[in-house]
DNA sequence: AGGTTAAGTTGACAGCATTAAATTAATGGC
DNA sequence: GCCATTAATTTAATGCTGTCAACTTAACCT
């Protein structure tokens, strides 16, 4: 006799509806756009209507950061599907991320700056799984650079994915953050980085293997 | 006749102050404890009062921002001091740096990752000269190692700066907004980080001076 | 003492997240 | 067609927030 619920493919629509409206507020206003009243006006419903499908803003802010790491995925997938050979995936892959950080700097802010009550990050599977595809991008561009022969490393892939990624999110983020203040520009910086990086995996790892023998002899 | 206002000296206690009261409420409770009556409630006076010495919420934050750098640029000179020769002195600041961003996240994040608008960074000699001195102890300990010969590089000083300023900065801001999720310790990856930067500004420098007499030959 | 002006307080407004109560909508049985 | 039942949505209300105008208090000079 009662209504009939939404069926599981409705309320994804709708979840889909209300983060498609959140991702365009956010895009043209950054997170001061982003409220329920707002969301909802762009929908056309009531402002609580989203509170049926999030628990609170928390946990819409949560899984519309989950979005923007697919989004990040998608943009790395392409950059490195388009490279001819391993190295220039690499290379690609490095430039299309940071591309993407300049080119939407909402979306860098909302995938790394937001976390507002830092360390308590909510258990999210779905962010955790977001995040863990857009680094296995990184993971695997490097493992076949370094299966290919073309890159040396002293760390396991997965190591040196971190590294990688971490090297470039710290260009990026100074640059979003607006740090660099000194009339210095990241074009400039960005390749510098990217060939310091790699150069230092590789001198590591000729290090190690110039080490290796030298202790076993002794 | 009239009320003699307070001298710059007396402006600057009560700017300080306030400043005080909104650093601890932010240690405390991250930027969301940052109330004009969260401060005026532990100053004891009224939420209006602040606006006497800060035009808005905004002019206030970038104040605490560059008081976040000074702290932050006082810990490197300290770890700087310490240190006994050049060397130890470049491993010193990453070090410190680094702890003092997982010490203290949310005065991290407050330098870096609220910066609510990006790019429209207003205007403040205070937090521009803040940023500038905290790069500037980074630029001389580089500088240094380079003089004292144990540091080839084959940039500049101030460049070299801010690609290790980036390295720390993309490890520590992916930790303290909790981006590592997979098991990683940050200890582990720090000192991977630091070693493979330098060996690869010593790597980068190498080739330059083996290339550029091969060019010459030609 | 009183006028003048700075400093500080109070009251008010609009916007926010959030929740409880009220309302509308869709289903089944009669 | 009407009614009960329950899902979905809207409305009302609460307590926060930043901000500012109006007001009060305090210090000073004549």
């Amino acid at each position: 006799m009662p209504r009939t619920p939404y069926s599981d493919a409705e309320v994804a629509t709708r979840r889909n509806a209300i983060l498609d409206a959140a991702m365009e507020l956010h895009d043209e206003g950054g997170v001061a756009a982003l409220s329920f009243r707002n969301i909802a006006a762009r929908l056309g419903c009531s402002y609580a209507t989203p509170y049926r499908y999030f628990a609170n803003k928390d946990a819409l802010l949560t899984a519309l950061r989950a979005r923007a790491f697919r989004w990040m995925e998608g943009i790395l997938l392409e950059a490195v599907e388009r490279a001819p050979d391993p190295m220039r995936k690499l290379e690609a892959l490095a430039a299309a991320y940071v591309r993407a950080g300049i080119d939407k700097p909402s979306r860098y802010a909302l995938m790394f700056f937001r976390n507002d009550e830092l360390s308590r990050e909510p258990r999210s599977l779905e962010l955790v799984a977001a995040k863990r595809d857009a680094l296995d991008v990184c993971t695997r561009v490097v493992a076949a650079a370094r299966e290919a022969g073309v890159l040396r490393l002293s760390v396991d892939p997965l190591t040196a994915a971190h590294l990688f990624w971490a090297s470039a999110h710290g260009m990026v983020s100074l640059q979003v953050a607006g740090q660099f203040v000194m009339g210095r520009s990241l074009e400039a910086l960005i390749p510098e980085m990217i060939a310091t990086f790699l150069a230092g995996l590789e001198r590591r790892a000729d290090q190690e293997a110039a080490n290796a023998p030298r202790f076993r002899m002794t």
